[in-house]
RNA sequence: GGAGGAUUAGCCUAAUUGGUAAGGCAGCGGUCUUGAAAACCGCCGGGACUGACGUCCCUUGCAGGUUCGAGUCCUGCAUCCUCCGCCA
């Protein structure tokens, strides 16, 4: 939620800011929410000044043995008083909020100009391709040929795009989590956590998923809880509505989750087999930094994502999203892509946003520079680091032999029992 | 799910029949000191207005209610503890 105080100042400078994204709000209307809001918060709060000395006037007589029946009629009239005004105060303060509320984030200055993907910039050019001298098939029809993914019965049990993985196939996909999380945790210096995979509203709106991504969203409607789209939200609200101390930062977390997505709307070609899904898992890291720092942490995240693709010997490059492209929540974002052989198409693997204090005052997540320092704002961000489903289509493509089979990259064998390849039904 | 108890600022602990949150520890700044400790002084939940000094409002788990006035009385909810029930 934006600085109030700040759109007061210059509503036109968040308005042009916005208007990068592509986005249009009635900025002054919440101006003139405030103005009355600020106007009866004033008046109750005089009156509420009032109230409290009458009352310890009364208290005073009272207890000097005298009679006070007219002082407390008197009192009793303020209190009224206070009820109506803050009645209204309370109006004008829901109104204001839930519209600033769909205020989307600022974008970052260095975030390129554009609206659409095409205007998206690559920030690092692919790395190193593999050369086939055969035929590559796509990783629906090599995974169910070889039994380690089952489409149709993940659609009976559950619906479509509920992918269910089989034996080695299974086993491929905790080993991308395991060695994933074991490098964030082990080789650097995150902190893991295992967190809930349903959140509430609060969660939600923190993080910047509610309003505008309801629909897309699973919701419990007997508990009024949603499953995660993604672990971000649990996990950067962990610290909703508290205030750190400096020196706890920076906060960094690990995770694994499953995440849930309805897509809604989204079917055909680029939804085939793994590549678009209802459910999937991913490693995510998430950062609490303060402001100065934000801009070289999320070099810092996109460096700890691109390594694990480094490992995994998989092609990939970086792109920048332009203004246009940015979440709602987001003021620049990096997305990490791996090459599908098969399709020749770039698949989305990670996305890498710093969304500044957009989130941070949405939950009213604080930090102290120093002890009687007003509390300020820190910068959160995010990174998938990194999802598996696209991983899975890369790996099942690339590292596809002349044979049909799938050996396993190098560094997954320790979490496969050391075996070389998958052969499945293939002799 | 049921019964009983608890929740006061980072931690610990007070507050008479309802009278407007007292204190300690930790922490931070200062005086003193070669340095440190001790001692002493100040700060030590959030917000509004103000150039500043300040003034005011809110805060006893959360949300309501009764009252001139609520940590205290009433209702609902949450969390924790104990017991019962259920359960992977």
């Amino acid at each position: 939620m934006h600085d109030i105080r700040r759109i007061r100042k210059d509503p036109n400078e968040i308005k042009e800011s916005i208007a990068r994204k592509g986005f249009d709000a009635d900025i002054e209307e919440a101006v003139v929410i405030d103005d009355q809001w600020r106007n009866r918060i004033a008046q109750s709060e005089r009156l509420k000044s009032e109230l409290n000395k009458a009352s310890r006037d009364i208290g005073a007589v009272k207890k000097a043995g005298n009679d006070a029946a007219e002082e407390m009629k008197a009192a009793k009239n303020i209190r009224v008083q206070i009820a109506e005004i803050d009645e209204e105060a309370n109006i004008f303060k829901d109104k204001r909020n839930s519209l600033l509320l769909t205020i989307p984030a600022e974008p970052d200055e260095k975030a390129p100009e554009g609206l659409t993907e095409d205007q998206n910039v690559i920030y690092r050019e692919a790395t190193q391709f593999s050369k086939f001298d055969y035929k590559i098939i796509d990783h629906v029809t090599l995974a169910e040929e070889l039994g380690i993914l089952d489409m149709a019965r993940g659609s009976k049990i559950t619906g479509t795009a509920f992918p269910v993985y089989i034996g080695d196939g299974a086993t491929l996909e905790r080993a991308l989590i395991n060695f994933m999380l074991d490098e964030h945790v082990h080789n650097e210096d995150y902190k893991e956590v295992f967190i809930p995979f349903l959140v509430n509203r609060d969660s939600a709106l923190g993080t910047g998923q509610l309003p505008k991504l309801e629909d897309d969203m699973y919701y419990v409607g007997n508990d009024e809880l949603y499953l995660i789209p993604t672990s971000e939200v649990p996990i950067t609200n962990l610290h909703r509505n508290e205030i750190l101390n400096y020196k706890d930062l920076p906060i960094k977390y690990t995770a694994y989750s499953a995440c849930f997505r309805r897509e809604a709307g989204a079917y055909g070609a680029e939804t085939r087999g793994l590549l678009r899904i209802h459910q999937f898992n991913k490693v995510e890291l998430v950062q609490i930094v303060e402001p100065e720092s934000s801009e070289q942490t999320q070099l810092d995240i996109l460096s700890s994502a691109t390594r694990l693709l480094d490992m995994l010997e998989l092609p990939y490059r970086v792109v920048e999203l332009c203004c246009g492209e940015l979440s709602f929540a987001a003021a620049r974002c990096f997305d990490i892509e791996v090459w599908s052989p098969a399709t020749e198409n770039w698949l989305e693997c990670s996305s890498i946003s710093n969304f500044r204090d957009f989130q941070a005052r949405r939950m009213n997540l604080r930090y102290r520079e120093k002890v009687g320092n007003k509390p300020n704002y820190p910068h959160t961000l995010n990174g998938s680091a990194l999802a598996t489903s696209r991983l899975m289509v890369s790996i099942l493509e690339n590292y596809q032999t002349p044979e049909r089979r799938v050996r396993i990259p190098r560094v997954l064998k320790p979490y496969m029992n050391n075996l070389d390849q998958i052969r499945g039904n293939h002799p």
